[in-house]
DNA sequence: AACGTGACTGCCC
DNA sequence: CGGGCAGCCACGT
């Protein structure tokens, strides 16, 4: 049965809306939970349109916990502040210690 | 209507 | 070990 790829946008939205205070996860994570494991950028894509929403972006990182992002909201550092804030913890290498804070949608 | 781009990831050479 | 290409979905020009 097809499906309104409008709504790709929308249970981006939501799983987004459901990660954990202190808890991140990766695009892939919720591609791969939205079904199409490689439809990660379009996951990135859906985090633009979120720009401004109530919808925690910034608990949404890549694959190796960096904060990407077209301009990491306002700030280069509003993203990693905002998480520490949150009691989310960094590396030395200066990304997210997904192995301490990554969250798997469905998982919860 | 078509092509290119974009907050990614994985596989192939 | 490093670089390049393909896959996925929606949007902008």
């Amino acid at each position: 049965m097809s499906e309104p790829r409008q709504d790709f946008f929308e249970r981006v939205w939501a799983v987004v809306a459901e990660i954990p205070l202190g808890r991140v996860t990766t695009y892939g994570h919720i591609a791969e939970y939205l079904g199409s494991r490689s439809a990660a950028r379009t996951v990135g894509w859906a985090m633009n349109a979120a720009i401004g929403s109530d919808l925690p972006c910034h608990r949404v990182v890549n694959r190796f916990g960096a904060l990407t992002g077209r301009r990491h909201f306002e700030g280069p550092f509003v993203m990693e502040e905002r998480l520490r804030s949150e009691g989310v913890t960094f590396t030395d290498e200066g990304h997210v210690d997904l192995d301490a804070h990554l969250w798997i949608p469905g998982e919860e």
